[in-house]
RNA sequence: GCGGUCGUAGUUAAGUUGGUUAUAACGCCGGCCUGUCAAGCCGGAGGCCGCCGGUUCAAGUCCGGUCGACCGCGCCA
């Protein structure tokens, strides 16, 4: 090693110690005859003091971020002593300065805000300077204690190809050509799936995987094109055997990161139908209240006939959210900023009644009887208003879920350390996709349900999947899975894959599953998103080293890129529509 | 695919109803300075105003298009 010790770590405790340290000189003072130095590196940041007239004439070259070797002594900074970073009371007396190699000037200022494109295109200035840093080291300690946890459950990690094949339904794969099957495509994994089936099939029992998945399609604030999932599945097992394996990670997890926070001992469970009826999500944040209202038994005699409308036909409904000790504070005009972010989720409008005074104020009040009014004076407090949506079933309950999300942050409803933990099940095993008229698998099609009783209306099947969410964030979800042939080729069917299709996408699974495939199931946790949940952080991109921009580029190596005409050639591959270069 | 915000020295921004040579701070270069803590002081260099086209006597400014970044909708089994 070159040094002694890094720049974090020296103190009192080692006056008079000769050290070496590297880093990067991250700031330069110079004082005629005198020179300070405070060189850097991921543990910390120490101030070099430079005495020596030779040494000071040296050192007046250097330019930040020249990267340098320092030696000498550990002094006292006495009256000069700073408490700005840890190790402030010390300082090293340059015995010898040597640049290791030099730097440019930084292409941006690591103490100001900069712009995403030229942080990007420096990433790794960006994680030398800034939190990235952190939230990087706080990633593989996480990492560790999942890989930790379940090796000592008795998983074992076993990795699973990244070449694939294409499969239908889910999201756009990526495709990546063969040269020796010229024509045919690869795809790379939206999700390890069905090689953790068939490695249960296998009798590997407990198996897991942190593994990178790839799905293309448009990305936000809170998704990349390549992902990373904790992956896990299990044999002989069901619902509670997952759950309990995975609440038991998620705890050690939480525990090792954050040791104030206490998780409950059970995570609360909540169906589907509940979870969007209370909170018009599928994913609730339940550190605040603010749950949804229903509105529709008051307003089925309605005068008022958007009301009474929604409220007697059942594709729609009526939703109310109570937001206390504000109908004084909430002005016309501020209402109507919150109705134009309602009505960006599709509702038509966006209701409000007030209590003052312990009287009832609203633009509607006239269209309301007495029975109404006594129904809305009960549930509204004092100083309280009442928002209401009435609109189609889902709109409806979107619209006022994200209300009120909305309404916790803006009234920082929020407490940021409370962790929330909850289980969501009972999910519906189809959905009709209304523009195809087909039913889609509303979790993945090797999803097991209970389907007695319920052959004709998908609809009402309920499946036997589960997701995790913490904080209003779903980071992780699984499934018991299909483990009957015959069962499995009835969902592709619903689904409407036909037989040959089936056979030829899933056919090596199908047969799996007749060599005496185990009940088996497992679930996944998006890493990223855990991370970002564990950290407080809201881009997916600073808990990512090398993220990609939201058109899925990268800024730094300009990924996606052309390819010589050999190598599309080799490929077989002729392009039609080409960009202009 | 759709919508919103943004794009001016290396960086972050200002730039009026269109009108002289496009400002400032930080950074960079040169000089001064014996204890700084984002050190300070003096001087200097640095611009395809994202790109293409249009309107105009005249465009950083107005209009159209395009590219890119970010945020959201659709999408993401």
């Amino acid at each position: 090693m070159l040094r002694t010790h890094t720049c974090g770590e020296l103190s009192l405790k080692d006056l008079g110690m000769e050290v070496a340290i590297c880093g990067w000189i991250t700031r330069k003072r110079e004082f005629g005859p005198i020179l300070f130095l405070i060189v850097s590196d991921r543990y910390g940041m120490t101030q070099v003091v430079v005495n020596d007239a030779s040494l000071v004439e040296k050192a007046k070259k250097f330019s930040i971020e020249d990267v340098v070797l320092v030696k000498g002594q550990v002094i006292d900074r006495k009256e000069n002593r700073t408490d700005k970073y840890p190790t402030g009371e010390i300082e090293v007396d340059a015995g010898s300065l040597d640049v290791l190699n030099s730097s440019r000037p930084m292409p941006y200022d690591h103490n100001k805000e900069a712009s995403d494109t030229v942080k990007m295109k420096y990433r790794y200035l960006d994680i030398r300077k800034s939190l990235i840093r952190e939230n990087l080291i706080a990633r593989s300690k996480i990492t560790g204690l999942v890989r930790c946890c379940l090796e000592k459950s008795g998983f074992i990690e076993i990795e699973t190809p990244v070449l694939n094949k294409s499969t239908p339904e889910g999201a756009r794969d990526f495709l990546v050509p063969s040269r020796i099957w010229k024509g045919s495509f690869y795809a790379l994994p939206q999700s390890p799936q069905v090689f953790k089936q068939l490695l249960m099939v296998a009798g590997m029992d407990r198996y897991y995987q942190i593994v990178k998945c790839f799905r293309d399609e448009d990305f936000r604030s809170d998704r990349q094109p390549e992902f990373t999932q904790i992956d896990i599945e299990m044999s002989f097992v069901e619902e509670d055997d997952v759950m309990n394996e995975a609440e038991n990670m998620i705890k050690k997890v939480f525990e090792g990161m954050k040791k104030d926070v206490v998780l409950p001992e059970k995570f609360p469970r909540i169906s589907y139908d509940e979870a969007m009826e209370r909170f018009g999500t599928d994913a609730p944040d339940t550190r605040y209240g603010m749950e949804l209202i229903a509105l529709d038994d008051i307003f089925k005699k309605s005068s008022f006939k958007a009301f009474a409308d929604a409220a007697n036909d059942s594709s729609k409904t009526v939703k109310g959210v109570v937001v206390e000790n504000k109908a004084k504070e909430f002005s016309r005009n501020i209402i109507k900023k919150m109705e134009v972010a309602v009505q960006g989720d599709g509702a038509k409008g966006l209701a409000f009644i007030k209590k003052i005074d312990s009287s009832l104020e609203s633009p509607l009040l006239k269209f309301f009887n007495e029975k109404e009014l006594a129904g809305l004076s009960e549930i509204i407090p004092e100083n309280g208003v009442l928002f209401i949506v009435a609109d189609s079933r889902p709109i409806a309950l979107r619209s006022m879920g994200n209300f009120r999300k909305r309404m916790a942050n803006e009234l920082k409803l929020v407490d940021k350390d409370v962790v929330a933990p909850l289980w969501v099940v009972e999910f519906p095993a189809f959905e009709l996709d209304e523009e195809e008229d087909r039913w889609i698998a509303t979790h993945h099609p090797f999803t097991d349900f209970d389907i007695d009783g319920l052959k004709d209306d998908p609809a009402k099947i309920r499946s036997r999947a589960y997701d995790m969410v913490i904080n209003g964030h779903e980071v992780g979800g699984g499934s018991i899975r299909i483990h009957d042939v015959e069962k499995q080729k009835k969902v592709f069917s619903i689904l409407g894959i036909s037989e040959d299709e089936a056979e030829e996408k899933f056919g090596f699974l199908l047969e799996s599953l007749q060599f005496g495939a185990p009940p088996h199931g497992g679930i996944a946790f998006g890493l990223d998103r855990l991370v970002m949940v564990l950290l407080g952080i809201d881009a997916i991109r600073d808990v990512i080293a090398f993220p990609k921009t939201t058109s899925a580029s990268c800024l730094m190596s300009s990924a996606p890129s052309m390819v010589k005409k050999e190598q599309l050639e080799e490929l077989g591959i002729k392009l039609t529509g080409k960009k202009e270069e």
